[in-house]
DNA sequence: CCGATTATGAAACGCAACTGCTTTATTAAA
DNA sequence: TTTAATAAAGCAGTTGCGTTTCATAATCGG
């Protein structure tokens, strides 16, 4: 195992500190005196290249090239294998029989990532359902676990929910918590800037009192972290492209709209979320929109339901009014999305649950694009969510696992306990 | 010299796949494959860190001094003082003579950093004026010039402009272009991605048609970016702390208003710029603002320079009317805070140019404060602009001398030239 | 002038990575 | 079945950086 000089407490609910590998271009934020390396920090970080490539390649990759992918020669990686192998990250994986493909010379090793050397825990909090998820450090989801609560729900009957549904995904997995390595909790409303507390959910009673983040911490002794819902809807949309399953550069710069009960949504700008100085960062639900039945208050009354059904069937009054909709949509987002120039404006189909109300999205999302046009000096493109009624509970596992990652691309050897 | 494995062009305009030292805290943007190290790259990088003592310490550190606070071994200091002296970065500094400070035993050598061991320029093009700023490493300006032009000059004429006044700085501070190790011109319009490229200007003639990056780095020899000027200002007022001297963590959450002739902001969160994909965040000035005069087309006004005189002056009417200005500006502005969350607005004086304009500066503050106050969640606080006329420069000196000092946080020792 | 105190210098060690060579396992041809 | 070709795996030996440890040099207070 290797220690770091810069090894901090792994506990924390933040991965503080660490060494990000990824570039950042341009001017970044101001720094404090950076931090030193020594030797031994070298093995960290080279083991997390070849740990990257070996989840990469396709097929199994050999000693060979991973030597050559990551630059290193092949003594390093050989041990660089031996130490990963030993903390159970990665394994020897077996060689491909297909006659044909065989090439002469011994036969090499190939390696193979191992997901489930390790688990995240990812949380959905509505306020009349809680959905628990366990995934993978593929973010495959292995559990789900859903517990239909009632919307006025004390705070603390609420965590309770929460930790029995995620109690219920390590049984049915037979995981126990202390393969778990991150967990991460969606929730609505407004969240702090150290994830740690939910600061204001007016539609959750007593909820905003509940430590849920202790909570969590002593179930599964791994750090915990709350984040906005919208947030997170935002991460999971990211990770799956906003449509497709191959990774779109363009999600690096995407504004989320969760349309809800309340209206929300999550920012993602140079690929990293958008949280604000008092987390509260895309909070458009308290935009003055035009024309809104409710003139003196803020936001954007929901489309009622039978409007997106009756549009769904091609009702001409009800498509005039999604229309309508979209439009005021987009005019209120007209200033945020100018001050943020995305490239992406996703819209979380949160409001047509099901799929019969696709086409009223669809309506929508094209009526408030075309008027967007109009407003903008770059127009974003406009997508319905891809992941729909899950978007929350990916984010919430990409959360997780973002963080537990960090420490992957440092030191991932040292995780072997 | 040391040299690095990873070691990327040097005079690219964007220092690429470099070691970002600052702690990136949670989810960051996804990453291909990370970089491997070799041991070459653990001098450049403990140099940094080193070199970064040095320059922040006061009084100016002995050996021992720089071991603690990177909590490297003496002899490693020791030889990293060594290297950074050959490069020029650092220097001896004199034992500090005063009779009743001296420790007893060997009197210590003390290290300096050299902030004439290289120079960066910074270019403000306004229609009606060009200034370029020679600025050392500490980001002190050594020499300034200002060309006066016309509003309607050419672009090719408007590049002349430019080279010349650079050209001036340099031969005021007998510094040769050699020395130069960065240039960054702030601009009105839209800048591309890379900031490589003029995009979009409407008030200056042809100017988008120059390779001004092309004319600068030819003349200078060294990394040259373009910039908005809003953004670049924004970077100038985060710098200063927003107000004063020292560096202020709320201005890592931060949008600089740029009251010119068209509006324009630069917004900076998790201490960096916020750029968007097409490079055009920040562009308020199409927001439609309620109220103003020009109903169907966006934008607002610029307050007329005599109502601001006669606010200044204390006439009730003139203060009426920049009090209507500053609630229909903080409206406008309402949804981008939303989004955005800052800690801080700073408002550019740009239109507010000499000292007589400041009360009626202070009351447009005031009055768009309060307004916002009431449409916002977490609000912000409202500051003038620290800088006034100069924010546009020294962010542009700032934008240049950060891209140095990436590499300075990561192969210092290379750049002795 | 002497001891206390602090800085400097030099040698030896550990660790990670690299180069170059030998050995081993397999396929394809004789 | 044997043999040559090929590619992987194993095994020193070297280099570079950082560390520890000990000896030496310079200065101050008495």
């Amino acid at each position: 195992m290797i220690t770091s000089r810069n090894s901090g407490s792994d506990a924390s609910p933040e991965p503080d500190a660490v060494w990000p590998l990824s570039g950042a271009t341009e001017p970044g934020p101001p720094t404090a005196v950076p931090s030193v390396v020594g030797v031994a920090d070298l093995r960290a970080t080279n083991a997390a290249a070849v740990l990257a490539v070996v989840r990469s390649a396709d097929p199994h990759p050999r000693l060979s090239e991973l030597a050559r992918a990551t630059s290193l020669s092949r003594p390093t990686v050989e041990a660089i294998t031996e130490e990963l192998a030993d903390s159970g990250l990665i394994e020897a994986a077996p060689t491909p029989s297909a006659r044909g493909q065989r090439s002469p010379g011994r036969p090499a090793r190939r390696f193979r990532f191992r997901p489930h050397a390790g688990f995240v825990v990812g949380v959905d909090v509505r306020p009349r359902s809680v959905t628990a998820c366990l995934a993978d450090l593929d973010s495959e989801p292995v559990a789900v676990e859903r517990r239909a609560v009632r919307a006025d729900l004390s705070g603390p009957a609420r965590a309770q929910a929460v930790t029995s549904a995620i109690q219920a995904t390590l049984d049915l997995a037979e995981v126990s918590a202390s393969q778990v390595w991150a967990a991460t909790l969606g929730t609505p409303g407004l969240v702090d800037r150290g994830n740690t507390r939910v600061r204001q959910a007016d539609n959750l009673r007593t909820w905003t009192e509940v430590d849920i983040v202790g909570v969590l911490r002593d179930l599964l002794g791994c750090p915990v972290a709350v984040e906005n819902d919208a947030n997170l809807a935002a991460l999971g949309e990211q990770w799956r492209g906003a449509g497709g399953t191959a990774p779109d550069p363009s999600t690096g710069e995407m504004v989320f709209v969760l349309l809800g009960e309340r209206l929300g949504s999550g920012v993602i700008t140079g690929g990293r979320l958008l949280r604000g100085h008092h987390g509260a960062a895309g909070e458009i639900g308290f935009i003055h929109f035009s024309g809104d039945g409710r003139r003196d208050r803020p936001g954007l009354d929901p489309l009622p339901a039978d409007t997106i059904r009756a549009a769904a069937a091609a009702d001409p009054d009800a498509v005039a009014a999604i229309e309508v909709y979209g439009r005021r949509l987009a005019d209120g987002l007209a200033p945020v999305l100018l001050a943020l120039d995305p490239a992406l404006v996703v819209l979380g189909t949160g409001l047509f649950p099901d799929p019969a109300g696709l086409p009223a999205a669809e309506i929508l999302r094209t009526a408030a694009q075309h008027h967007a046009d109009g407003l903008l000096v770059d127009p974003p493109r406009w997508q319905l969510s891809a992941l729909g009624d899950d978007a929350v509970l990916t984010g919430a596992v990409r959360f997780a696992l973002s963080s537990v990652e960090v420490v992957l691309r440092t030191r991932p050897t040292s995780l072997n306990t």
